[in-house]
DNA sequence: CTCCCGATAT
DNA sequence: ATATCAGGAG
């Protein structure tokens, strides 16, 4: 705990000043398009799901847009993101429960976010933290599981523990942050096949890094 | 735990 | 051939 505590806030000054600025990798406009580029994103490169998006994300904004689509003519549009079929369906799900029950607004706590169909804490954590500057967690996706495993910031598997244990570590104010720089530095270096660590700023730090380096040594 | 799933890197 | 990609549901 009190080493975790140590080690975020190193890992937390060498990674703002790199990442801190760089906007997320989905790109929208209205917070409806959000919604969809979160969802398309599952299991899939934001390079593909902005791909895919820009296709039809002129004329398609707002949950109405999305709702008076068909489930086969939605799956079509979104095939290359895969898990289509799922997709297609929960996009559908959430504009109409969205429309419906909410007035078209997309509600702004955790759990009426998670009520929406293909919402879990993940996706809701991004949609609050982007659309109404909301942090009630940490988002927990393939790379900052990743990147917190080899990092040592928890010893824990699963996403919901390892969110549990990074909201202990780090104050409210850098959750999002914190996320953020994760995932930039788990695709651009931190890599889940071939991580780059002699390229690596916290190299030093980190146990992972291969002999050469002071973290493998300690 | 398994399943959903296409596209790319290794 | 196999692992991986801003996950979630059954």
């Amino acid at each position: 705990m009190k080493e975790a505590k140590t080690q975020v806030n190193k890992v937390l000054n060498k990674l703002i000043p790199l990442y801190a600025h760089v906007p997320i990798g989905i790109k929208y406009v209205t917070p409806f398009q959000l919604v969809v580029g979160v969802i398309l994103s599952a299991q899939c490169t934001d390079e593909r799901v902005n791909q895919v998006t820009a296709t039809f994300f002129d004329d398609f904004q707002t949950a109405q847009d999305f709702a008076q689509l068909s489930q086969a003519k939605l799956e079509k549009m979104i095939k290359p993101t895969g898990f289509f079929r799922n997709k297609a369906k929960n996009i559908l799900g959430a504009a109409n429960m969205i429309l419906h029950d909410y007035q078209g607004v997309i509600p702004n706590s955790m759990k009426e976010l998670i009520k929406i169909p293909g919402f879990g804490r993940k996706t809701a954590n991004v949609i609050l933290a982007r659309l109404y500057e909301i942090n009630e967690g940490v988002c927990v996706d393939t790379h900052v599981m990743r990147l917190s495993q080899r990092l040592r910031l928890t010893k824990h598997k699963d996403p919901i523990r390892i969110e549990r244990d990074l909201m202990a570590i780090t104050s409210q104010k850098h959750w999002e942050t914190l996320s953020h720089c994760l995932i930039w530095h788990g695709r651009k270096v931190c890599k889940a096949r071939k991580p780059n660590c002699t390229e690596c700023v916290l190299n030093k730090i980190c146990p992972f890094a291969p002999a050469p380096f002071a973290g493998s040594s300690v």
